[in-house]
DNA sequence: TTGTATGCGTTATCAG
DNA sequence: CTGATAACGCATACAA
């Protein structure tokens, strides 16, 4: 009794064979009621349950395997927290695995989410590049915002996001618009799109980028918090400084939002602040920050939809890229340029 | 070829029989290190994984079922990061299950989780008192910041966490000090504790409470967020207010600080104000939250410890609680007395 | 030290 | 429609 019932329990409790039961359990339609009634009787009165790690020695595994980054990131958290959720009303479980932003715990986290067999692998964010060697093409692998070479990747258009946050701050009059992308250096793509988008809006609404009005890093590694902050301070403190800037990430719009606080500098009244992410935390009364949203829920019902559509005879290792138009939220940083000045 | 290696096409590639394999893979010291070196090379070569499934059918799973509420909330996403990363760093992985905050999802959650026969199950905050049924004594059950009966329950000493906050504040030279804990109505019991480290403090103190200073709500369900943002609304009109607040939640005290800042009260200023959990915002320069701080990582590592010590024999299901110290995290939200009244 | 036989809980196949 | 039996990949006990 110290072990949990096996179907086979269950059969001599109902009376059966162990295949009834097992027929049963697939749901198949060809158990005669009586029987299957008496079947789902004494599975009840055992309590027992199926064990997953022998079916999946059959059949293929319902778990997909999820990596992230670091979940302290609200960002990550938000999106695992969707991808969770929406598999489970798929039918899926998750094996979540955090690298806690540490690249190296990746090729360790595949590896077990592989022995695992899982059924498919979902890449949250940055993470994933170094680790994807150790994955074949016989399970579907999906990237969320963020990419990959022969993969499936689902990312939100980029340029199209800073365009739309230079198009609501040109319509609100302002015309020296800066873009602030520092703390992004580990993903230059997403920076570099990110980029693309505001100077596209710049040059759309005829407006020149004044160099002086960019910090953007890239090369080498992050800089330290200190470092960073020092250089938004700077950023800040330049005289004929911008009304208005777009930062790259809600991150980084809440960093400059900080040194702004620290520098006496009100926002929007002096300074109006788009950012990019729309995190929980940036619709809070006390932040309020117009920003650009990433469409979470929808990133996770592509993936699951690509997973679920996934047929192991294409073996699919075709570079595709979904791309979801991003929205804008506006909310207390922005503030058109004459009330800015009025006030 | 399609399907993974198994042990035994690692043997044949290094010409010995599958059992030798085995015994590398268990680490027996008893395999011929030139043997050794061939099976792993073979592994090495063949891609060789092992497979979890099967390997659950005669070992414990190295796998442990972590059930979460609402990862979209930063408390519980920390928590479950801070889990994640101590369980891999014992040889752990992590299958989390989010309910989302959905009782009725815990059911299902729990049962999933047993049918991967996971090797302890963890409950994180308020999870779990309705399907806590569903698992026998087989398996550890671990509770974090959470409890129940006949099970290990890890928390924080809330009595001694608000105590803390109300030492902290007539240290400022406060007198007049309020309570709120509404939005907590869900766990009473966390509720109750950290009122009575409020009234002992203040007992303490020779401080009288009064009822005006009180914002609880116990019994009905949870206020709408309208009917609620309302009620601090009112408690902060109210002439004669407290000079100072003990929240019994970052959350509850984010939602003063928004209300506070709607009606021109500034903190610290003329208001000052404590939370409880220090989530990752709440260090925030623009919150910089003066606060309790729960233990997280003692939480995990206590969680996992106890998980390991776990033998099937002793069958285990004593009621446990383990009641860590809390900390307090001074920041900017608290202000002594005279400084207030000076500026 | 290595090889062989057997069991784990399930599903798939095929005979009745 | 049901039941007997053979996989599945791995671990273990025991024999060589």
């Amino acid at each position: 009794m110290r072990k949990p019932p096996t179907i086979i329990d269950v059969a001599s409790q109902a009376g059966v064979s162990k295949s009834t039961v097992s027929n049963v359990l697939q749901h198949k339609g060809t158990v005669n009621p009586e029987l299957r009634q008496r079947v789902l009787d004494a599975m009840d009165m055992l309590d027992y349950r199926v064990h997953a790690g022998a079916r999946v020695m059959r059949q293929q595994s319902n778990v997909i395997g999820v990596i992230a980054g670091d979940l302290g990131n609200p960002f990550n958290a938000e999106l695992a927290a969707e991808v969770e959720a929406q598999s489970a009303s798929k039918g899926f479980n998750v094996l979540l695995a955090s690298t806690g932003g540490v690249p190296e715990q990746e090729y360790t986290k595949v590896r077990t989410l592989l022995e695992h067999r899982v059924a498919a692998l979902i890449f949250l964010a940055e993470v994933g590049k170094s680790a994807i060697g150790l994955v074949g093409d016989d399970i579907p692998v999906v990237f969320i915002s963020g990419s990959a070479s022969r993969r499936l990747s689902i990312t939100v258009d980029g340029v199209a996001g800073t365009r739309l946050a230079v198009e609501h701050l040109t319509a609100l009059g302002h015309r020296k618009i800066g873009f602030i992308s520092a703390m992004l250096a580990d993903e230059p793509e997403v920076e570099n799109e990110r980029y693309m988008g505001f100077r596209k809006g710049m040059a759309n609404a005829g407006l020149e980028i004044s160099p002086r009005y960019l910090l953007r890093e890239h090369g080498t590694r992050r800089a330290q918090q200190a470092t960073y902050r020092d250089l938004v301070k700077a950023y800040l403190q330049q005289e004929d400084r911008p009304t208005a800037i777009v930062a790259a990430l809600d991150q980084i719009a809440l960093e400059i939002m900080s040194v702004a606080n620290e520098l006496d500098i009100r926002i929007p009244e002096d300074l109006s602040l788009v950012g990019f992410d729309d995190i929980a935390i940036s619709s809070h009364d006390l932040i309020s920050l117009t920003t650009i949203r990433q469409p979470l829920d929808e990133f996770a019902s592509v993936a699951i939809e690509a997973v679920m559509r996934f047929k192991p005879e294409e073996k699919w290792s075709k570079t595709e890229n979904v791309m979801l138009p991003p929205t804008i939220r506006i909310r207390r940083t922005t503030r058109a340029l004459h009330c800015q000045e009025a006030v």
